[in-house]
DNA sequence: AAAATATGTCAACATCACTGACATAAATTC
DNA sequence: GAATTTATGTCAGTGATGTTGACATATTTT
């Protein structure tokens, strides 16, 4: 990504040329430095997204499997037992969409299904010993890249962190995660918020 | 999402329920607390994107775009006279991907381009009115979820997120982050770190 | 003049998401 | 006990977004 400086405003496309604070100008008074500020965040956060996930994408692809694959196999490692419909839930995806990546899953012996002891309509979900496996090798760029990022900052300033993550959630859906994550003992000091 | 306690542990599929500590337990001594964090701030991380995109997809529906546009008009919105090339390095997708989606966006004057004046093969790139126009609606809801986070928090805390999401980004990529977003004035009291 | 660069385009393909309908089995409610 | 709701699975069809690899054009650099 070389990015070169970008040209200086032009007389020919000037209405497009128009630089951002200007534009917002045009019904918000002036842009105030917070927006311009919330718009550079807003980048950090995809760029952050966007590496988050890259190493993983290597990984799946000699299984020639995708990132569904590793969403799926991330929680049902996490939280074993989890219903199909706790994922999809969690993943805000439809039916079809899970069915398909979960059913390939099974098949290739990364999950297996048990029925429920009180409900035995639901199939409790587990990774297996190869799903374990994978699990591992897939969590642990992940967890190098968070590890090496929160050692650069003090346990206080680590909870910070936490904290902002989860208040980026929208309020609807915090006490979803919060119930999903008490079950690996999370949020044991509080609820953040 | 309402997700269940999960059962506990049955005898059956004893080696499939073995829960995350234990099983990580066999190759790592045993799973540090830090690393069953660590995965927790990965699903925080996750939750907190799935929620950022969410609404922006909704508005991008009546359009009949996806998220690709979306990410498209932010950037050349935000850093107007973008090369494609920058657009490539940024999103880190293949041309033809973003080809695709830019020439519909050009099609339907959301976006012009430009003749480079110093490099007559460049095709700068910028938002139409109409663009900027969807540029800011799309950003809004992003903005204002940002601001509601950060407004909770002290403006050294705020500093502390900005560093947090840019240590977040691969070593390698840090610099072009830097590069493009000082375009915009960014990183003006010291890149972090 | 030759090589490298920036862009655009083609065909073919895979993954992942969607909608809507329908089926089964089990649990819950009346 | 019958009817309803719930949890899950499955079907067919569709669209968005991503991929690879090859090739064309114009322009700049060597």
């Amino acid at each position: 990504m070389p990015v070169k400086k970008v040209p200086m405003i032009n007389e020919e496309i000037n209405t497009n040329e128009t630089n951002l604070i200007e534009t917002l100008g045009e019904e918000n008074h002036s842009m105030s430095l917070t927006q311009e500020n919330m718009l550079s965040l807003i980048e950090l956060f995809f760029f952050a997204y966007r590496d988050f996930t890259e190493e993983g994408d290597e990984i799946l692809d000699t299984f020639g499997f995708g990132r569904a694959h590793h969403r799926v196999i991330h929680f049902v490692h996490h939280y074993p037992g989890l219903r199909v419909a706790d994922l999809l839930g969690i993943l805000k995806i439809t039916k079809q969409s899970l069915a398909r990546v979960l059913k390939q899953l099974i098949e290739q012996d990364f999950i297996c299904q048990k029925e429920g002891s009180k409900d035995r309509r639901e199939r409790l979900l587990y990774t297996t010993d190869k799903g374990n496996k994978l699990a591992k090798e897939l969590a642990e760029p992940q967890i190098n890249r968070f590890e090496a990022t929160m050692s650069q900052f003090s346990k206080s300033e680590q909870k910070l962190f936490e904290n902002f993550l989860f208040k980026l959630i929208r309020q609807s859906n915090r006490q979803d995660v919060i119930s999903l994550m008490a079950q690996n003992g999370h949020f044991p000091d509080g609820k953040p918020d």
